[in-house]
DNA sequence: CCGAATTAGTCTATGTTATGGACTAAATAT
DNA sequence: ATATTTAGTCCATAACATAGACTAATTCGG
């Protein structure tokens, strides 16, 4: 059940609809705003002023649109005061991203470690300093870091952190919020999850989506009405462990013929044949790379460099690599047939090593959806590429805490 | 985004929320209310009375419960007053129940009709008739009928109230509503999620599970946290079409392999072998029965009286007909198994024919499951058999309007 | 160039709703 | 019989939004 109404609970909702509508149209005048919410021109002004007091909008300076009378006053999300931390932590690299209210990302820091091997307290320590550093810098330039999100790759318990299994890094039970110490709240998510909703809050396409992230594990992340739909546990999109051949090949889930078995960072590697630089030799472990890059594909740290290779010879034509990808755009489509037919998504985004593997895989997966789907639906899902590729996730888990800032203005009002 | 709150949204908003409290957890007195809810004694009091001269609330008397001080006196919802009706077009039958606020069931009726040759006018006819009579026999026992909800089989667009298509009735694009045109503002919805919203609100089970409509066709109906998931265009739940084997038989979707094909009630019936009474041969469709009755199993039109024999074979141990059921369990747990990866129900509740069928599935799929899922995760979901059978979708749509009025008793506390 | 029209935003009085504490009512405990 | 405890009502107050008057700043038309 929802909560009461008191009169302070009517000032939070107003307040958030005035800033949620400020972000979504910004920049608007207190008028316009008026308008669209139904509230009065005095309460909207009450609202706006309240907002530009906490730093979270700031006005613009006078519109002249052309129209008659007194120009209005706009005002937009303040990127000035406010800031969140977006972190992650994958199997080949660490991330932190910081992003202001206004969803401008003000830094970017990745580290290539390969994580596999690592105890999850060295982890953490590391992905600690990163964090740290990149606080210190957003201070300098008068951000205030709110809050931030880990993105980890495995299933988590929400209200306390746990991180319960994550195969890839054979972890188990990892607290990864006590781990990290952070002087802010910690929130932790899975990676497939927040990089649907980085797509939602900074890609480009609509609010009605199935993400999928292409790793190691196939994940997806299911956004309808601008809302992640997690299921009753939390443990919604295992999309890589969806029947493809139910007398497939085995897969460690215990099941035969699931979809990572075909589409899988691994098996699609392996699928390809000998490659030039095998998965097994990948860069050292020890002495991580820093650097830091506006956009793109990321960095080549374990299997990523053979990623590389794939995509290379496939640019070459190598017929194997080329048949590798059609049978995992083959199984991609099949599984996603019966997530269509299950959770009607009203698009397909296909990221992590999709997205660079988009130009050998987008077809033929339309294609199986077209053929499977066709004759039921008026329309299939159309089937386009992430252009936030492996930046999702961190993005996403940055997002999140914008997005809490937005819709609860009014806790952080007091802060 | 939401609305802006007003002070009319904000008693509305409380109404609504003692309202819920009170079904939740009737009967009460005004001052557990006051506890739960966090408002104040005054408060819930002059709530309280709005909704008991609404007819929405009654008192019950005082309560001792042993306890010191002045005796409570304890309100409960009214079911002499307000009630809702949930209509019900099927393949072989119409369906009328009357349900009143208290979710009381005040009148079955079922009339076995063999729809598929019928048009969508003269259907709709004699489900006006049945609901007319029902609404008259409601008015004599002092209930006004506020609104009512069809089941249809097929997919629907909520807003305007179109069948879009039906396969197994042979319709397309019919406007139900405006066919009925009953004294009360009607809505469509698919009889799979209605089934799923039956079970919720009429079942003893709990309120995170996926409910599986075994018809002709197969649906779900994926309810989490008390709610249901509709998907995008509201076509979430197509689990018949969902891939058990990709190179499977053909079906009418256009693709292959799908559940329907393998657990479909026509699959189910001639991978049984001959049978007694074949499905060609089903009753006659001119002349409709009438009858009433209290629960269990649904009547016998068309194909259903191949069920009642598939069912006497199956309990006479015929071999045939107990390899068709292994069989078409199994399909159901490899379908099951991709659904709870992708949409992560907290229980399966297997529904329509699978509720008859359920001592010869239940078992397979349930293994079929564990099999597939078990070493992934800590639980599997329980799978159990739908107490409601066939008369969840009807019930569910009469719950749905029940529920709107529950949830916002302002609305027709004005009516 | 000036006044009329138009739109933006503020100010003031008012209405609606919930609150808090005093108060009455009705039971049990001693 | 009296004290204690709990239920529910009454009344003054506080919080918030509203309605409409008012001021401010622009464009339009002569």
């Amino acid at each position: 059940m929802t909560q009461a109404v008191r009169h302070d609970a009517m000032r939070a909702r107003n307040l958030a609809l005035v800033l949620g509508e400020v972000g979504a149209r910004e920049p608007v005048t207190r008028a316009a705003l008026s308008e669209i919410t139904g509230l009065t021109k005095t309460t909207v002004s009450k609202l706006v002023a309240d907002l530009i007091e906490a730093g979270l909008v700031v006005e613009t300076g006078a519109v002249r649109d052309g129209e008659r009378g007194r120009p209005g006053v706009a005002v937009r999300i303040s990127g000035e005061h406010v800031a969140a931390a977006g972190l992650e932590i994958n199997v080949d690299y660490l991330a932190v991203r910081v992003v202001d209210l206004s969803r401008s990302v003000r830094l970017r820091r990745t580290q290539a470690v390969d994580n596999r091997s690592a105890r999850p307290g060295d982890v953490a320590a590391r992905l600690r300093d990163m964090a740290l550093t990149a606080v210190d810098e957003a201070v300098e330039n008068g951000l205030r870091v709110v809050g931030g999100v880990v993105a980890v790759p495995g299933p988590v318990d929400l209200s306390t952190g746990t991180l319960h299994n994550a195969p890839n890094l054979g972890w188990r039970d990892v607290p990864v919020p006590s781990l990290l110490e952070l002087p802010f709240p910690v929130r932790v998510e899975n990676e497939a999850n927040l990089a649907a909703l980085g797509e939602l809050w900074f890609g480009p396409g609509p609010s009605d989506f199935l993400h999928v992230s292409g790793e190691i594990g196939v994940g997806a992340g299911l956004v309808v009405g601008g809302r992640l739909f997690r299921g009753t546990h939390g443990f919604a999109g295992e999309l890589g462990h969806v029947v493809v051949s139910p007398d497939g090949p085995a897969c460690r889930c215990g099941g035969n013929g699931c979809l990572e078995q075909y589409a899988g960072r691994d098996a699609l590697l392996s699928a390809a044949g000998p490659t030039g630089r095998p998965t097994a030799a990948a860069g050292p472990a020890g002495r991580p790379t820093e650097y830091t890059r506006a956009t793109g594909s990321h960095p080549t740290a374990g299997g990523m460099a053979s990623l590389a290779s794939l995509v290379s010879r496939l640019e070459a034509g190598d017929t194997g690599a080329l048949a590798a990808c059609e049978r995992a755009g083959w199984a991609l489509g099949v599984a996603l047939s019966s997530a269509i037919n299950l959770v009607d998504p009203g698009t397909i985004v296909l990221g992590g090593i999709y997205a660079p593997l988009f130009p050998w895989l987008g077809d033929v997966v339309a294609g199986t959806l077209a053929s499977r789907l066709g004759r039921m639906r008026a329309t299939v899902p159309p089937v386009v590429v992430s252009r936030l590729g492996s930046e999702a996730a961190a993005l996403g888990a940055a997002g999140q805490v914008i997005q809490r800032v937005i819709a609860d203005p009014a806790a952080s009002l007091q802060a």
